[in-house]
DNA sequence: TGTACATCAGTGAACGCGCGTTCACTGATGTAC
DNA sequence: TGTACATCAGTGAACGCGCGTTCACTGATGTAC
C-alpha cells in the first residue's frame, strides 16, 4: 500500500507533489521509492499471480507489465529476460515452501512421525494452495539447473525433511539410509500433490482422507 | 512405408501414376490411401514426436503441419482444433501405457509383490522414455474430464494396478481398501516418475537404485 | 538553501515472429451410367 | 470399358493476434557545489 502511494505515474497535479513530498520524508520509502517504488517487487508479485492464474507455461511478460501498469520494457531494467523474471518468482516459491514445511513440523514433537508427516502435509498443501507456482517450482519452465541459487534453495528444502527423518532414527547426520527413506517420503507427497492439482484423482469421490493417508503412508514408509 | 508411396503430393510425373496405379491395386491401401493416404494417422504421429520434442505446451499446429508435409489449413479435415488433436495423442498414450503395464505384470506370477512392482516399473519407465507424452497424459494441456474416452482409458490404466493389487490379497473385487492401498502406490510412482523427468532427482548421484525402490516401497505399502 | 548537472528507471513506439484458424479454391478419387 | 459427375481431402493465401525484446527518449530523483 505505501509503495502504491508513491507511485508518480498514477498521480496527477497538487496530489502528485503532496505525495512527493511524503515519500520523501519517510527514510523506509527513501529506500525503495524511484519512480514505482520497487518495481522489481511489484513485478515479481505480478508474476506470481499470473503464474497462478494461467500457469507457468502461459505466463506473459506484456500481462506481467499491463498488471504492474508499466510499458511493456520496463522489466528489461531489472530483469535479463522473462526467464529470470519466473526464476525469481521460482526461488521465492522454493524459499516459502520450505518455510512452511519447517513451521509445520515444529508444532510437532522432535522425532516423531506426525512430525515428519507434517512437513509432508505443507508440502501438498503448499501444491494445493498454489499449484502455479508449485509447477514451476518443480517443472521444467524454468531450467533450474542453471541457478547456483536455486539448486541451494532444493537442497535446502530438501534437507528440512531429510533432517526430521535423521532425528526421527537418532541419527547425528543425514546417512544413505537417510536419504533413501526420506526421498522416498518426497516421491510419495510429491506424486500427490501432481495428481491433486492435476486434477487425476477426486479425494472425495474415492474417499480417501489425506491426513490419514499421508500419515499412514509415513508411518509405512519409516518401518 | 507403404502409406509414404501413396503420397500423391510429394511425386510427379509417370511416376506419379505408377505409383498411383499400385495404390489402386492394393485394397490394404485403397482403405487409407486417399491424398496423402490416411494424414490423421500421420498428423497424430506428428504431433506425437512434437510434444516429446518440444512438450506439450510448446507444441504448435503448424509445426506438425510441416512435419507431416501438408498446409497448416489441412489438420482441421480431421480435428476440429489442437487441442482435439493432442488429445488424440493423449488417449492413444494412456493406451500405451495401459498395455506396457499388462505385459509386464504378465511376466511375474499373479498375487506377488514382484508383479505389482513390475506394474509401477512399466510406469516409471514408460515417463522417461517418453516424458513429453506421459506429461501430456497427466497434465493440463488438454483437459480430459472433457472427454469420456480419455476418462475411460484412465480408469482403465489405474484399473490394471488395482486388478492386481485384488488379487494379492486374494480379492473377489476392487473394495475400499484395494483402492486406497492402490493409489498409495500409483501416487509413489507417479511422484517418482515427475520427479525424475522434472530433473529434480539425480538417480546415479543419489546412489538410488530404482529397481529396489519400487520394489522395496511396493512391499511397505502393501504390508 | 538554491541551482546546475548527472543518473537511470520507466516510456512509447516499433521490430519481426509464429501462432491458430478461415476461406474460396483445386484436383484426385470414387461412382453411376 | 469409357465418360460425366459428385465428393471431399488438401491448398495457399490471408486474417488478426499477442508475443519478447530493442531503441532513442524523457523526466523525476539524487548530488555536488
Amino acid at each position: 500500500m505505501l509503495e502504491m502511494l508513491t507511485c508518480q505515474h498514477c498521480l496527477h497535479g497538487s496530489r502528485k507533489k503532496r505525495i512527493t513530498a511524503i515519500a520523501r520524508k519517510s527514510p523506509v520509502l527513501r529506500k525503495t521509492a524511484y519512480h514505482h517504488g520497487d518495481l522489481r517487487a511489484q513485478l515479481v508479485n505480478a508474476v506470481r499471480m499470473l503464474v497462478e492464474e494461467k500457469g507457468p507455461d502461459r505466463f506473459s511478460v506484456s500481462e506481467a507489465c499491463r498488471a504492474a501498469g508499466v510499458s511493456t520494457a520496463a522489466p528489461y531494467r531489472h530483469f535479463r529476460d522473462k526467464q529470470e523474471m519466473l526464476l525469481a518468482v521460482a526461488i521465492e516459491g522454493m524459499q516459502r515452501l520450505a518455510g512452511r514445511m519447517r513451521a509445520s513440523a515444529k508444532r510437532h514433537p522432535t522425532g516423531s512421525t506426525a512430525r515428519i508427516a507434517a512437513t509432508g502435509h505443507a508440502y501438498v498443501r503448499f501444491a494445493t494452495k498454489e499449484p502455479g507456482v508449485f509447477r514451476l517450482v518443480f517443472g521444467l519452465t524454468v531450467d533450474h539447473r542453471k541457478s547456483d541459487e536455486m539448486i541451494a534453495e532444493g537442497n535446502r528444502t530438501f534437507g528440512v525433511l531429510l533432517e526430521e527423518v535423521a532425528a526421527y532414527f537418532n541419527k547425528p547426520e543425514i546417512d544413505a539410509d537417510v536419504l533413501r527413506r526420506g526421498f522416498a517420503l518426497w516421491t510419495f507427497v510429491h506424486g500427490f500433490s501432481f495428481l491433486k492439482i492435476d486434477e487425476k484423482v477426486d479425494v472425495v469421490k474415492m474417499n480417501i482422507d489425506i491426513d490419514e493417508m499421508i500419515r499412514e503412508t509415513t508411518e509405512r514408509l519409516l518401518a
